[in-house]
DNA sequence: TAGATTGTTAATCGATTAACAATC
DNA sequence: TAGATTGTTAATCGATTAACAATC
């Protein structure tokens, strides 16, 4: 039992998916290797800083020529997970819902969505991205029924909740969480929350910034 | 000339609106006043980041009593820059640009899109979320003519380059970048990039370490 | 008054960056 | 061989957490 129990740190796990694809992308144009260099220049980071991320997925490079690059895409998608299709539903198909049933990228990282819940009459029956839309009524049976072990959340706050009861009470295990409520769940169901107007928020910080400078310069 | 040239760090700025959120709620119930032990709570974090996150706003409470609750709000969005009007181009009107357009949020951060545009005939023209679609071949001329500052990019991975340097030419400030590319904007020009994939990869290795432990335990 | 809460200063923790020997 | 690049160890930087006096 040689594991290595350490948490990997969030910062480095969440720059590992640019670098899958970068280093996709160097594969498919025929690389062989990929130096740390290379990646830093196209991410604007610095080298050392991926070296010491792409560490954590276990893969060794060697002086002067880089990673492989092969090896390198098995052993990124190796510590995510990504490497076999995980089964997941969607609940609440409002505009975001929809955008990320259509995200293609998703499916290349493994995620497949089995199908979407919403209780609007005139969106259940219908076919989404080609995935079918269900009731929420039948939302607790299908999901304990098929095993489905993530959710993705697109409902407006107010059920946010009561829904995650519900996701949780069917055997749910990890929930990415797109909606502004802090979920209550057992600690054994994972969360992860998106927050879409952190980002504009620091946009608008960056902006205001370069303003003051601007303007006290001139 | 009392500037207190201090950067703010990036993990409050990305807090605040979460605040927000909360904060106006709270307002809209009638409360005077908030703690940073009720917000902390609220967000399953300590008293004491949120009290060094709200100080970056400018605001000070009472010992005691609390933050009042106007004053809050206020001194959040004053920082943010969300108590005016601003005006920005949606590029890109494929799933995850029409999601964006019609997320209810944004308007009220005061984030206004005046016009979207794409290359595909079938969508000029039309309307998304009540807003007009125009040819890409009229972006650089729209956004110099109505001085457009900010951009808001959902375009194929391919494309996003070259419309960037159109937004540039234009003058555009500040882009909002959903695409994985990493932009070459001038320094003047402020990117936010955002990568939907990272907090799936986070969902991913929380969900493996768990199992881990939970197989290790059992 | 008593005690909850603020704001400040100091301590800890974790992530990034630097330095450099090993090596392909 | 020469020199670019890795991986490791140490140093720096920044964010979070702790402690606590001030005070409403």
């Amino acid at each position: 039992m040689k594991t290595k129990r350490k948490i990997p740190s969030a910062p480095s796990v969440r720059r590992l998916p640019s670098y899958l694809t970068i280093v996709k992308q160097l594969q498919h144009e025929g690389n062989e290797h990929v130096s740390g260099t290379l990646i830093a220049r196209e991410m604007g980071l610095e080298s050392i800083q991926i070296r010491k991320d792409l560490a954590i997925t276990g893969i060794t490079g060697k002086p002067r020529i880089g990673y492989p690059v092969e090896g390198l895409v098995d052993a990124i998608e190796r510590f995510l997970g990504w490497y076999d299709v995980q089964d997941a539903v969607l609940v609440g198909v409002g505009n975001l819902g929809s955008a990320l049933m259509g995200y293609r990228e998703f499916q290349s990282h493994c995620l497949n969505f089995v199908a979407a819940f919403d209780t609007d009459p005139r969106k259940i029956g219908a076919r989404v991205h080609g995935i079918y839309v269900l009731s929420m009524e039948t939302l607790e049976i299908e999901v304990r029924q098929w095993g489905i072990k993530i959710a993705v959340l697109t409902v407006p706050a107010e059920e946010a909740q009561a829904v995650t009861d519900i996701l949780v009470r069917a055997g749910i295990e990890g929930i990415w969480n797109f909606t502004n409520v802090k979920l209550k769940v057992s600690d054994n169901v994972m969360v992860q929350r998106e927050d879409l107007s952190s980002g504009y928020a620091m946009l608008s910080v960056m902006m205001k910034i370069k303003d003051k400078t601007v303007k006290k310069s001139s």
